[in-house]
DNA sequence: TAGATTGTTAATCGATTAACAATC
DNA sequence: TAGATTGTTAATCGATTAACAATC
């Protein structure tokens, strides 16, 4: 199943994609599906999604498309979904908040069994049915719980310590939320979430499609009227 | 300055990295550096750094390289961060308030205006210093201030209305964190930040690296212990 | 069977890397 | 000047698209 040559990244960033055009078709109780009528929903080529979808296997029927259900199973489990992923978070601000009650992860099969923090003034509140522990309690609670995955939501200046510390605990995936590249000597793999990188790029393309030419003028000044 | 040809997003992608390493390099007093330098921090080819910034226009100098400040100011203009953009946040969730908290974005020079929800209990709330507003007076919000992004931390089902609405206001810039693809009739750029599926991409990676072949064996239970 | 649509190979396109003359 | 490093062209590599035989 997973044989062959190693999927390029590019292919493995369009399957979660793919998982939800699937779930939407199925919400919409269709059955089967066309790579061409995939490929007019989502707005890439029929020729791609084929391609893409024969990294992994033969999921479809000449003459006939795809079992909606059967390939979004399919891509369910090469992602990995059904693993049973665990997942703690480190650093219960307000983004750390936010994560734990996103119900959107356990419906993919992500559970989060832990909440830890340094304040004391946190420590021992409940968030979304988990009570948050102290940093210093990791150690232990790791000793006693598969945990696949730290999503890190600490303050910029800990979150290389705070990696650091969970990667040498035996954690595998990291999930980073601070606008930085973690370089680590362990066996981890990182996946970033760099906000503000993509809160930039949607500034350039701003930039570029309607004030092509006309950069650096500030326009803060100039709202229509101010408030009054 | 930004004629020639349109920049591929490939090289706009990589934009806001750049930015980060120069910063870093500015906060270590490092007055200048070579493409081979930051090649080898950034863990990229120095063919690619003189490619990308070449897209631009030709900030460095034979012989020396490139003038670290120079260099972060060219960016930062490029990625439009002196437009003194504006941001609005619909929908005050854990995710919105920590967007609304989040000092990162106003360092690189996005500044939030206004924050939007519709719960009457938490209608007037401060947040970092701006009252929650009820999304009824967006419209007229809009009409008396320039707002360039809305940030859509809405609930799933409600995001298209609220697009819908924020687009038809007049407002360019999308940032959508809803796990779905907006599609409008109006002439906005839309940026996601698709976090379910960034952990999925997460979860097929650690699944590939560490349990090839063993997929689907249901691991949860087998916690080592389990909390006694 | 005839029509539809896949899986897969070949062709194209774009992005990355290498090479090197220009020049500081 | 000699050494270093850019800007840029050419070569390579990888990803996307097109084409079509296989087959349901």
């Amino acid at each position: 199943m997973n044989d062959k040559k190693k999927v390029s990244l590019a292919v493995v960033r369009r399957l979660p994609r793919y998982y939800r055009y699937l779930a939407d078709l199925l919400k919409m109780d269709i059955t089967r599906i066309s790579s061409k009528e995939l490929s007019a929903r989502m707005g890439i080529t029929a020729s791609q999604i084929r391609q893409d979808l024969n990294c992994f296997g033969g999921f479809g029927q000449q003459g006939y498309g795809y079992n909606v259900e059967v390939l979004f199973r399919e891509i369910g489990a090469i992602l990995g979904l059904t693993n049973n992923y665990t997942t703690i978070i480190i650093g219960a601000g307000h983004m750390g908040q936010a994560l734990a009650n996103y119900k959107n992860f356990e419906k993919r099969g992500f559970k989060n069994i832990g909440i830890f923090d340094v304040k004391e003034e946190i420590i021992g509140k409940e968030i979304n049915g988990i009570k948050v522990m102290h940093i210093d309690e990791l150690d232990e609670f790791v000793k006693h719980h598969k945990v696949d995955i730290a999503m890190l939501t600490v303050p910029y200046e800990v979150t290389p310590i705070v990696a650091e510390k969970a990667a040498k605990l035996g954690i595998k995936g990291l999930w980073n939320f601070s606008p930085m590249d973690l370089k680590l000597p362990y066996d981890v793999i990182i996946e970033n979430v760099h906000l503000s990188d993509s809160l930039m790029v949607l500034g350039y393309r701003l930039n570029e499609r309607f004030c092509k030419g006309g950069r650096g003028e500030a326009k803060s000044g100039d709202a229509k009227d101010g408030e009054k």
